[in-house]
DNA sequence: CTGAAAGCGCTTACAG
DNA sequence: CTGAAAGCGCTTACAG
C-alpha cells in the first residue's frame, strides 16, 4: 500500500508539505541535513507523488501523447520502441490515441488537448499537406509542442523527422538503373501517401535522367497484393525491375513473378522499402531501403522534450541518414 | 482555444458549477431544460472537461495502463488495436508502459501507481508463474483490477485471456502426425515462456499419444536462427515435419531446409504459431495456428472494464477459439 | 432539482 | 532555508 501522501510525509519527518515538495523538484533549495530526512521517510513510507495532483497544481503532466493513424504497420512498434525509450529518460509517460478510419480526426484532436498532454507526437503519414496545417493549427491554439515523426511536409514551420524519400527513392532507382535495367517499375499503393509521393519523385526523377519511361503500378491490398490486378502483367508487360514501397509489396510481387516463371534477379530484380523482416524471410532476401524507424521514434521525442522545455532548437525539421540493404533479389 | 472551464460555463449559462458537473456525469438529475441551457453553452464555449482535475477529484482516471515487455513483437500491434478499439467505446485512455530488459518490473509497477490508472493490461509475457504472482500481489494490494493478456498462469485468480496453447500445439501436432510424419521436431526458444512451455506440452502430449518420440529443439534468434545451429542438422537427424512455436522460426527454418535441398512438403511438412504475415509471404505458404491477437487485446480490454466497475463476472479466465489454417508447407 | 462548501494531493509565489 | 496559504479545475456529499 504505497498510498501514503505528501502530508504523510511531511508529519513524519517534521516539516511543512512546501519543504517536502521542494524535496522532490528543487532539491537545491533544501539544506542538505532536511532533505536527507526527508528522502529518507519517503523511503521508509514508500512514498511516491501521486502525478494527478501533481498534473493539476503544476499544469504539467509529464506525458506526451502519441497519435497513430494505423497501429498495425509494421514501423508503429519500432518506432514505439524508439520514443518509450527516449521518453522513460526524460520521464514521460506516454499516452497512445489511436485513430480510426472511421473517426473524425480533429475531434480527436480536440480529446486530446483535453487530455492535458505536455506534447504530441503524430506518427505515420497518410496525410495530406492540408491536413498537416489542419493539426499544426489546432495544437498551436492551444500551445501544445508537437512533432510529426515519419511524416512528410513541406510546410518549413512543421517539426519533422523522417528520411529523405525523394533521395532514397532516387537511389534505389538508380541503382536498379546501374544494372542497366531498362523497365524499371514502381509499385506504389492506390491510397496517395505524403511518404509515398516522395518515394515516386525520387523514382521519376532518377528515370528522366536516364531518359527511361517512369511506370507507376498503384495497388490496393498489401501481403496479398490483388493477384487478378497482376495475372495479365507479366503477359502483357516489358518489365525487368520493380521497386515496392513497401517491402510487404516487393515480397507479394516477387513471389507472384516466381510464379509466372521469372528468375529472381535475373530475368527481373526486386528492392523494397523498409527493411523489415520480410525482406529477411522471402527468397530470394530482398534488397531494401533500412529506415531508421527506431531512431525516428526516438529523435522525434528528444525532439518534443526540448520543443517543451522551450529550449531553442536550432533545426525543426531533422532528416535521418538511410542507406541501401544489398540482398540477393538484385545484382 | 478551448481553455474553457466549469466555472466559465457556469457563469454564461447562470448555474452553480455542481449544476454543470451534473450535466456531464449525471444528467439524469438535472432539469431538462437546466441541462438543455448547459449543453448549448458547453458547445458555444468548446468546452471539455479538464480530465486530469476530474482525475483528482473523482479518483478515477478513466486511464488503463498497458503493460508491454517486447514492444516490436508482431502480436503486440495487433493487440493494441483491439485494446484500443474497445478503449475507446468505454472512454478509457490508454497509457503505455514498455519493459526493457535492462529494468526493474517491480519498480516499474509502482510507477503504474503512482500514476493512478484504473486498471491495468499486462501484454504478452515472458513471464514465470513467480513472476505472475508477484504482480499479482503488487496490483492487489493497491486495489488496482488487471488482466493478463496472453499469458498463460495457471492460477485461478489471476484474470487472463488467451487461447488454449496446449490444445493447439496438441492439434497440430496430431496433424502432422496424421499425415503420417513420423520425426516432428518442435523447434521452441531458448528463452523459456509460459506460452511456449504451453505448446510444448500439447506438442509432446500428441506425440506420446503416437508413440512417437519427442524431439524439442530450442533456438534463439528468430528471422536469423541461428544457421550454424542447423548447419548439421539435416546430416544429422531423421525428420520429416517441424512446428515452429512462432511463424518467423518456422519460415526461417523452412528456408534453410530449402537450402539443404529439402523439397516442402514433401519430404518435410512445416507448420508455425501465430499465422502472421510472414506465413503468407513465405514459399511455399506456411500452415499456421491463427491466433485472434486482436480479440485477445479487445476482450482483456473488455474484462478489465468489468473488473474495474466492479460487475460481477463470472468468468476471469476466458480462452478464445483458435483454428489451424492449413497451407501448402503441409499437406 | 439546485447550490454552497469541502476536498482531491499536489505546486508555487509570497513572507519571513 | 522554510512555512502558511492560495489555487489548480473538478466531484460529491450535504442541505434545502
Amino acid at each position: 500500500m504505497s498510498n501514503a501522501t505528501i502530508y504523510d510525509v511531511a508529519g513524519a519527518a517534521g516539516v511543512s508539505l512546501a519543504t517536502v515538495s521542494r524535496v522532490l523538484n528543487n532539491p537545491e533549495k533544501v539544506k542538505e541535513e532536511t532533505r536527507q530526512r526527508v528522502l529518507k521517510v519517503i523511503k521508509e513510507l514508500g512514498y511516491r507523488p501521486n502525478v494527478i495532483a501533481r498534473g493539476l497544481a503544476s499544469r504539467k503532466t509529464t506525458t506526451v501523447g502519441v497519435v497513430i493513424s494505423d497501429i498495425t504497420r509494421a514501423s508503429v512498434a519500432e518506432m514505439l520502441g524508439g520514443i518509450s525509450d527516449i521518453a522513460q529518460n526524460y520521464h514521460y509517460s506516454i499516452k497512445l490515441f489511436a485513430i480510426r478510419e472511421d473517426m473524425d480526426v480533429i475531434d480527436t484532436l480536440h480529446d486530446i488537448v483535453a487530455e492535458q498532454v505536455d506534447g504530441v507526437l503524430y506518427l505515420n503519414d497518410e496525410l495530406n499537406e492540408n491536413r498537416v496545417e489542419d493539426i499544426k493549427r489546432m495544437f498551436n491554439s492551444n500551445g501544445i509542442p508537437f512533432v510529426f515523426a515519419n511524416v512528410v511536409s513541406d510546410d518549413p514551420d512543421v517539426p519533422t523527422v523522417s528520411i529523405d524519400y525523394e533521395k532514397a527513392g532516387y537511389e534505389i532507382t538508380k541503382l536498379l538503373i546501374n544494372d542497366n535495367r531498362k523497365n524499371v517499375y514502381l509499385l506504389s499503393t492506390a491510397r496517395r501517401y505524403s511518404v509515398n509521393d516522395k518515394k515516386e519523385a525520387g523514382y521519376v526523377r532518377a528515370m528522366e535522367e536516364a531518359k527511361l519511361e517512369p511506370k507507376i503500378f498503384r495497388t490496393s491490398g498489401d501481403t496479398n497484393i490483388n493477384r487478378q490486378h497482376f495475372s495479365t502483367f507479366f503477359s502483357d508487360k516489358k518489365i525487368d525491375a520493380a521497386i515496392g514501397v513497401r517491402d510487404s509489396i516487393a515480397v507479394s510481387f516477387m513471389n507472384i513473378a516466381r510464379d509466372n516463371g521469372r528468375t529472381i534477379p535475373k530475368d527481373l530484380a526486386v528492392a523494397g522499402f523498409q527493411n523489415t523482416k520480410y525482406a529477411l524471410l522471402s527468397r530470394p532476401n530482398l534488397t531494401s531501403i533500412d529506415v531508421p524507424v527506431y531512431d525516428i521514434g526516438a529523435v522525434s521525442m528528444r525532439l518534443l522534450t526540448k520543443l517543451m522545455n522551450q529550449k531553442d532548437v536550432d533545426n525543426i525539421r531533422i532528416s535521418l541518414p538511410h542507406y541501401i540493404v544489398k540482398r540477393q533479389s538484385t545484382n
